[in-house]
DNA sequence: AGCGCTGCGTACGGCAACGTACAAAAAAGT
DNA sequence: ACTTTTTTGTACGTTGCCGTACGCAGCGCT
């Protein structure tokens, strides 16, 4: 762990964006972020917030869709952040949300309005947030280039292995149906889909469990789908190792009393 | 036409996203802007310049979509910018381009370095890319909505319109075979589709043109895959009338000798 | 006139994913 | 121990789009 030592043991350091920030413009936004907790299903920066926030997952992991319908759009994890479309006042992006996804966690909130105060003092966060705004449009370009040339088997090894980087465990705490909602197809298709891929030793199911168990071959299975998605997780999302999460995790829950 | 007078006249006037930067973002930019012309089909960035440039288109429209690759991501003409990618040397999106589609002309060109000086001194410029790339992104995920829920009718409809959003004729000049790999699917596909849309009276083709006749029964068809973009476009495009285009236009034309 | 090229019309079989439906198994509530 | 809910297994007919393929028409060129 050779991070920032004044941020190590700070609630940001789990946060790979947070945590690539210059030392300046972490201080901006320091003092202003105050950790909030999500349950499973809960929907970021609507159901627990009163304003509108920006959200820094430290160990949840929430999947972008529109409002009230089923395709996933991406996902959000602890790379990187949620809720820039109000900083921007961007109001044709008002229909997105986020719900979490799975082992309900905690997030670093920033009040929109703190938020871009620090954007408007510095240039450099500005570029920050745009060079992961870059790279979520990237994500979502490969999403397109999956639907359409990519068969479901393809794309659900991608999604696996999406959800996989966002999360300690090789075990993931989703349900067939729930796959099918981020993915946009039948409840049906990706248990037949899981099948083939447990029997070609990828991963193994039960009730409400996924465990990967040869993620080079769900690799080799998701192709180009997952191919630049890995690239820019890789840029984004440093060596951030398991006991600091979990170190971290606990302090928030301390203080989030 | 009630825009800063110190730029009407001027080349920058006509992309709306420059026209929409306050005087002192402007100005940073303006002294390093070129004119460049590009033919239908060239490569933007690739082709007619040297180094990496940060491109503003005037009276053409681009695809963008991965090298090589037939499905198109989405377009961007006179309402922004291509080329953020390498501001941000994101390098996990180098694989996307831009290519043009339609009555090649004239787009202003600023070098990566000298744009990324001025989003370094000036934290406003930077939001006002992020408000862009914001749009952008809410492009994309609609274009994912519609690749899985929509019919290629729907789809079809919302791309024909988002082209005739960006020029100023109800002439498309695009034969089925090119919106067929723009869209990703079979020309035959396209043919179709457009023969049904010609016997609802929205279109008439002939030979490499698709006149639009009418947009609002278009958009009926569309439905949700073109409502948001619409929007984001609005938002984006102000009222650019044809007559100062086609004034800057000349004037580029005169200035790129 | 004749040639070639690009763009359009149309057809047939195939397949992946769809919608729908029903039942069994596992967990959760009481 | 019993009921209720959630999750998973499996099936059948349907469909939108695919791949491929061939012929014709408009247009430029020599």
């Amino acid at each position: 762990m050779q991070q920032d030592t004044s941020r190590t043991g700070s609630l940001g350091s789990v946060n790979s964006f947070l945590a690539s920030l210059p030392e300046e413009d972490w201080k901006l936004l320091a003092a202003r972020l105050s950790p909030v907790r999500f349950k499973n299903g809960d929907c970021l920066a609507h159901d627990t917030l009163d304003g509108p926030h920006v959200l820094f997952p430290l160990n949840l992991v929430a999947c972008l869709q529109f409002t009230r319908q089923r395709s996933g759009l991406g996902l959000v994890g602890r790379e990187g952040f949620f809720g820039w479309s109000a900083v921007l006042d961007d109001n044709s992006q008002d229909e997105v949300e986020a719900t979490v996804l799975m082992d309900g966690g905690t997030a670093l909130a920033i009040s929109v309005e703190d938020m871009r105060q620090a954007c408007l003092s510095s240039a450099t966060l500005s570029l920050s947030l745009l060079r992961f705004l870059g790279s979520y449009t990237s994500q979502l370009a490969w999403m397109i280039r999956a639907r359409d040339r990519g068969s479901l088997k393809e794309r659900l090894c991608a999604w696996l292995l999406m959800l996989h980087d966002r999360v300690d465990s090789d075990f993931l705490r989703v349900t067939h149906g729930g796959l099918a909602a981020q993915l946009g197809v039948r409840r049906a298709s990706v248990t037949d889909t899981l099948h083939v891929l447990e029997g070609e030793a990828c991963l193994r199911c039960s009730r409400g469990i996924i465990c990967l168990t040869d993620r080079a071959r769900l690799q080799r299975n998701a192709g180009v789908s997952y191919e630049t998605p890995r690239i820019a997780a890789k840029q984004a999302i440093p060596s951030t190792d398991t006991a600091s999460i979990t170190a971290a995790h606990q302090i928030c829950e301390a203080d989030a009393v």
